[in-house]
DNA sequence: AAAACGACTTGATCAACATCAAGAATTTCT
DNA sequence: AGAAATTCTTGATGTTGATCAAGTCGTTTT
């Protein structure tokens, strides 16, 4: 009888408006009105363990999910057995969005760890926005906003030294961990040096080195996934390109 | 009197009904009555030069554009002066879209040659979107595959070798002439060697050699701007990657 | 037409990062 | 707990493509 009054942690965070992710996901902006009925039509399942795939490349797409807790990878896995790692995806991140094209998944996405996610059928969600302008504006904004960090991710890659690669890696993470509510200089890395190296374009050698370096220069403590940042404007120097590094490290 | 009755070329194709592009372009899949619609808050400006600025980082942003003809780069200026260039356009193709998230242009789009385009306000859009079903619809799916494209692009940038990466450049524009009624085997860049190495995430000099190389080895022939595909499926093995290409060399 | 400028090409050298190789630390399996 | 398998680190060497430098070609200016 005791046990029919507990109320699971699960169900405790079951709807839109008690999680604590609203304002960074898709219900940001919403009214509450406007949650209640974005809600209705979430699904919310059980959680994937480390190395469970929440879809793979080929598989017939239905719904976007966002992370509510854990982190995945997706890549995309290219013809001669390797992969090319497109993301990393922290609760109240929305993936799948490259699906919709043509109602199949381009990519794979794989949990890095124990990870729950809410799946929103995409056929609904059109439907809602089509009735809901507030979400289709979301919506818009949402896709708009995937363009622009693929785009700050072009750059990154067509124009940066391996350097300044591993510095803005840590910077988002350090970022979006404090969106969440985390520390920004003290985090736990979900992913290997090998996925970090595929992510950025880098051989593994050469992220492994680079931790050995900023640690050496007193921009971090690594051991293994767990970070310490302990010079952030230092970093954020680096990501700025070149020489501004230097004038910065005379300052301190 | 006579004058009043020529119809100026402008005139000819100033709705989407008559827009050889349409099967390319937004009204894509669209039923007539709805391409109407859409055709009705559509505006069309006079045409461009070389140099112009369809806009600029920073502006704001009221309007979607389709390239009619012509052809544009995007780019997005980078604090040290230099800037990455993110793509180039053809007739049929939507740029502006990076733009919806904020409301602000993050990046710059120039005329590459004389080039004509149609503005879509985006608030008109989305309002017509919300009461048009396969609007809505063909939006998202036109976002979605600007992020699938991007994704291309990062695989390319992350993992490619220059040759494979040139491989791919020359082929992308070979399939999007032909997809435009156009030779896909022999056209004219618009674009100089350094923003193709920009692009590309290569040095001016490496572009060059790289086309030299790919004369000598009769895959093409290059006169400026002037290219000659000699090979297409030569090319296809290059942009697979690895030894591929050597085993099509032994079968030439 | 001459001069000046910019785009492109080609060659020589250099540097950043990849690759290869081996060993250390951790995790997983039994 | 001990063995096997990963993951990570570190060092030595190699290669790709960047950078530097000079020259050619083409276009624009006067």
């Amino acid at each position: 009888m005791t046990s029919r009054k507990v109320v699971s942690f699960e169900n405790i965070k079951v709807a839109c408006k008690n999680c604590s992710l609203a304002t960074l996901c898709l219900p940001m902006g919403l009214t509450p009105d406007d949650v209640e009925r974005l809600d209705s039509i979430i699904k919310r399942g059980r959680p994937y363990h480390r190395g469970d795939h929440l879809y793979r490349g080929g598989d017939k797409f239905h719904s976007l999910r966002v992370i509510t807790s854990g982190s995945v990878k997706t890549y995309s896995p290219n013809e001669d057995g390797g992969e090319q790692v497109l993301g990393f995806h922290l609760p109240g991140e929305l993936i799948g969005l490259d699906a919709i094209q043509d109602d199949c998944h381009t990519c794979s996405a794989i949990a890095l760890e124990t990870t729950a996610v809410c799946e929103i059928p995409f056929s609904q969600l059109e439907s809602l926005s089509a009735i809901m302008p507030s979400l289709q504006h979301q919506m818009y904004r949402l896709l708009s906003r995937e363009i622009g960090q693929d785009t700050e991710m072009l750059t990154l890659l067509g124009k940066k030294s391996a350097e300044e690669r591993l510095a803005t890696f840590l910077l988002s993470f350090s970022e979006r961990f404090k969106q969440r509510g985390f520390s920004a200089s003290d985090f736990f890395l979900s992913m290997s040096r090998h996925e970090i190296g595929n992510y950025l374009g880098l051989a593994v050698e050469t992220v492994s080195r680079l931790f050995t370096r900023f640690q050496d220069e007193n921009l971090l403590r690594v051991e293994r996934k767990h970070v310490q940042l302990l010079d952030i404007p230092r970093l954020y120097d680096i990501v700025q390109g070149c020489d501004s590094a230097k004038s910065s490290q005379s300052r301190g």
